[in-house]
DNA sequence: CGGACAATGCTAACAGTGTCAACATAACTT
DNA sequence: AAGTTATGTTGACACTGTTAGCATTGTCCG
């Protein structure tokens, strides 16, 4: 199979860097926890490893660029199940538990998103991909919020919603609790936004 | 200052354990992520990095004894908080907002013992200290429900509850949302048992 | 076409880690 | 006092991320 699109040509070995992504994603797929050791993707890839540092400065990069696809992706999962569902309860029900299952599939990606994004400085509104691309996932939470609100009352409600889904999905990663469709449900459910 | 209430003699350097598992504490204290160093730890300790290998088999078995030590520390500052602060929704509240604060003194306590507690076989009922705290903290959490509720939404909302702050109290940790005790309350309060 | 140059890869090495085996010392026991 | 057990040390092994120096290959330009 050729190469998909190779923006540059490949030199030696062919596009290392989208190699070593592809690869990274797939053992952080095929794995629950994020322990991506620099030398042992090398050694998949049958390259030294070395040869990585010609397109990563270090191992947070790679770890970093991993960190940006996977975070595309469940902003782009979360984004197709926010149109598919309408509003109201159910709807917003709806993309809690796209949420959780997306965790559940995803549990190292997952992991390490939030793991790599708390080390960027985002406090200085800095156009990291990585900023942008959670960013855009706030704004996708927030638009779910009921009209009728005051942006304050939905900056919290946002926070709740990720609050919750969030948390939930961190212990059924944890192993605190099992994953069950119904039971996220239910529990997304016991959202009030009108309450307090 | 002589050691305090040692329970055997001590031999060489006077209950390594202990003072390996207080300088442990001291150092997760001072810390963001849960990174302790075995070797690290042993040379603050002045002692041989070996020399703990006569105290834990490993180093995760230290860690598990940091993660315990932790895990019963959260535990009674939730039932002192629970204790406190009476029932009903401002109680409630005041217990979750407990939690995120307990989060926010203490990440790399916290993060260390979802970690620690998802390696733990605990579908099996073992009767590790481990599994025994975390149930007593789920009971504190399930306790706190209106009395008016079957088991099972008393289970969905001790669930709900759990998810809401711990969420939040990673949120907070990975450098999501800045902690701010008020907007916490707002949003812990969110929540109504009686929805859905 | 051929040489210059940059891009990419490799080997060797360094400091760091967790862990084991073998040895040494101090305390307790009899 | 002698022996056994508990504790601590040194040295080593395999592993990790990372750097420096060298080798190779593709691209470009005269």
């Amino acid at each position: 199979m050729p190469p998909v699109l190779p923006v540059t040509a490949p030199y030696h070995h062919g596009d290392l860097r989208a190699a070593a992504l592809e690869m990274g994603m797939e053992r952080l797929a095929s794995q629950g926890q994020p322990d991506l050791g620099l030398r042992a993707l090398a050694r998949d890839l049958g390259v030294s490893a070395t040869a990585l540092y010609r397109h990563f400065p270090n191992k947070d990069a790679l770890l970093d660029a991993l960190a940006l696809e996977g975070l595309n992706r469940l902003g782009q999962n979360q984004a197709e199940a926010a149109a598919k569902a309408g509003g109201g309860r159910d709807g917003f029900a709806e993309v809690g538990v796209t949420y959780v299952t997306w965790a559940v599939r995803n549990p190292a990606l997952l992991r390490l998103i939030y793991n790599r994004v708390g080390q960027v400085d985002l406090a200085a509104d800095d156009p990291t991909a990585m900023g942008e691309a959670f960013h855009q996932l706030r704004a996708g939470i927030a638009a779910m919020m009921p009209d009728e609100m005051s942006r304050e009352e939905r900056a919290a409600a946002a926070l709740h919603a990720w609050s919750l889904v969030h948390g939930l999905a961190m212990l059924i990663l944890d192993g605190q609790v099992e994953y069950d469709p119904a039971m996220v449900r239910k529990v997304v459910l016991m959202t009030d936004f009108n309450a307090g």
